[in-house]
DNA sequence: TCCGCCTTTGCAAGCGTGTGCAAAGCGTGC
DNA sequence: GCACGCTTTGCACACGCTTGCAAAGGCGGA
């Protein structure tokens, strides 16, 4: 069997007795056709299964319509729950997501940037790593957009969206203090997110202010099992945290459960656990975590607003910066509230 | 400022000082390029930043690299890391994942194989719902390559990739009756899905070959959630289940959380707990979950070679299915072992 | 020196679209 | 009947690329 190619709008053209343009404009909202030529050219596209060619399409007026995503991870809970709001959000507005996976080594960004660039997305949303700045001023002066979802980078062009990671991190404290414990202690991981980083920053800092010191400890990469080496660590020290925050939901459930099956202590009697994201096993009441809720649906829908906006709405050169408040979600690893 | 368009083969050219036809074949691995000339371009491309059109060159070669996968829930963790390995696996092959999201509405699918049309994708893997027999066709007739992932289909043409769950399911069953457990039961979602469905015909199936009942509760949709509320109507039954095999782990963690916290049972004595799919939570020492691998990076080594076999290997019309073996993970929700 | 072969290069056609421009069709008011 | 304006349509070009084809150039053998 030969694989017949693609109908072609000519095809079209013939089969309902126009001109190839008119069938351009029965498939373009808003072009000049009469209701009747526009029928006739639906009924014969239907009838051959035509479907009007994005790559072409995309050749002339230079919007491809696809927008890449740049993410690491994406098994983890958080980054799923949020590549799946984005996505959402891009085909309510017409867009289409492409997805590609980068990793820890040098370059990585880049070379993903490289593939939208390729492939003339006319976004990119970076989730994971940072790019190199030629690359970045490459992507801006073509056109693109570019959206940095808890990066840290002080470029004019893209639009950041962050978290206020450090003003949560003071809340926390106050959170532990009112719960009576006396011995603090931060979990982390070795990755270096700025976003981590900043939640450690902030929670030491805000704890130095009142001239407290915390125990920080860091291993691995940023899930279950760093937790759990990270809690073994913490737990065995000559003075025993009664209250750990960590840097993501993740490493949290690794200590809780080191604290307790390890350690057969109690929480949030003998130990107040708080993480960071709200993904959905910190509601699962094995954990029944206090956390803080990335307010994922809006960093989406802003996201995709920015990347949508008309040409001409946004310019260039402006430093653009979204910072989002976490809202704490109060569950039954901290005593009291 | 002008956003300025990309740079073009033809501008290459004029500062390489070649023809156009030169810098598309310096760009097209294997033509026919002096050594020279290609240093040349490739010179002049990496000062002007020019990199190949991808819709171009797609719109003739007639192979655009794209391919499409189709999925609903992704933030689901068994659906997120087989994402992830499909991403990992495509990009090693030069090619790169579209991502489409569906819903449970009708025809869902079906647009969102219509996107993977428009943009001429190469193939297209589907991994939720099941798409109308015409667009499948039509998909297939246009030369791109179809994947079913635990879809049950019989159609000749899409590569078909199940797990042999109803196996599986009478493996299960064996472990629990070694293990004492006289009152079994199955827990499931209302979803249907096609492989959820064979694991519970298989476990009744296989239960009834020996003269035994299985108590079956199916409630919302495949997650946590559901898993508590059907344990909570399993376990207040006159005739209480000292064994559930759950249609995969988000089911089970949920009923091992209500049947240890709601009821004060233990597991794995009082309860024996099974699950499926192997997620990352399932070894999280809360759950330390017995349950069924899927060999993940398998299934998408399998798809994408099949994907990117070259023409002429694969022939339509040949009913093509691989079916798997899931490997059984003893962790400690079943007694003995 | 001339011929034939092989490598390299440029020309031009074509992929499937969108769209400006001009022509055609048509209805209206005088 | 005619001039005018509006809607609709077709022509043709452009988008950025690949590739068949033929011409050009280099080189060795007779």
């Amino acid at each position: 069997m030969v694989t017949k190619d693609f109908v072609s709008a000519q095809e079209v053209a013939e089969k309902a007795g126009v001109s190839r343009s008119a069938v351009s404009r029965a498939f373009t909202p808003g072009a000049s056709v009469s209701a009747e030529t526009r029928r006739r050219v639906m009924d014969a596209a239907e009838a051959l299964g035509y479907h009007v060619n994005h790559l072409a399409r995309g050749l002339m007026t230079n919007e491809s319509g696809i927008v890449c995503l740049i993410v690491s991870e994406l098994g983890t809970p958080f980054r799923s729950s949020l590549i799946q709001a984005l996505t959402q959000q891009l085909q309510n507005c017409g867009k289409i997501a492409m997805l590609v996976n980068t990793d820890r080594s040098d370059g990585s960004v880049d070379r993903a940037l490289r593939q939208a660039i390729h492939y003339r997305a006319d976004a990119s949303i970076i989730l994971s790593g940072l790019p190199d700045k030629s690359i970045t001023q490459l992507c801006l002066k073509n056109g693109q957009r570019l959206v940095l979802i808890n990066r840290d980078d002080d470029q004019p062009g893209p639009l950041r969206i962050n978290l206020d990671d450090q003003e949560a991190a003071g809340r926390i404290l106050t959170a532990f203090l009112r719960a009576g414990c006396r011995q603090l202690a931060f979990a982390n991981s070795e990755a270096g997110t700025p976003s981590l980083m900043a939640r450690e920053r902030g929670f030491v800092a805000a704890a130095a202010a009142l001239g407290m010191e915390v125990a920080v400890e860091r291993h691995g990469s940023t899930g279950y099992e760093a937790g759990k080496v990270v809690a073994q660590r913490l737990l065995t020290r000559k003075e025993r945290p009664d209250a750990i925050f960590c840097a993501n939901d993740l490493l949290a459930c690794g200590v809780m459960d080191a604290a307790r099956h390890q350690f057969k202590m109690s929480v949030p009697d003998q130990l107040c656990v708080a993480g960071f994201d709200d993904v959905e096993q910190a509601s699962w009441s094995s954990y029944d975590l206090t956390t803080f809720a990335q307010p994922v649906a809006m960093v989406a829908r802003e996201a995709v607003a920015f990347l949508a906006a008309p040409a001409g709405t946004v310019d260039a050169g402006e430093v653009r910066t979204l910072k989002l408040h976490a809202e704490l979600v109060w569950r039954g690893s901290i005593r009291g509230g």
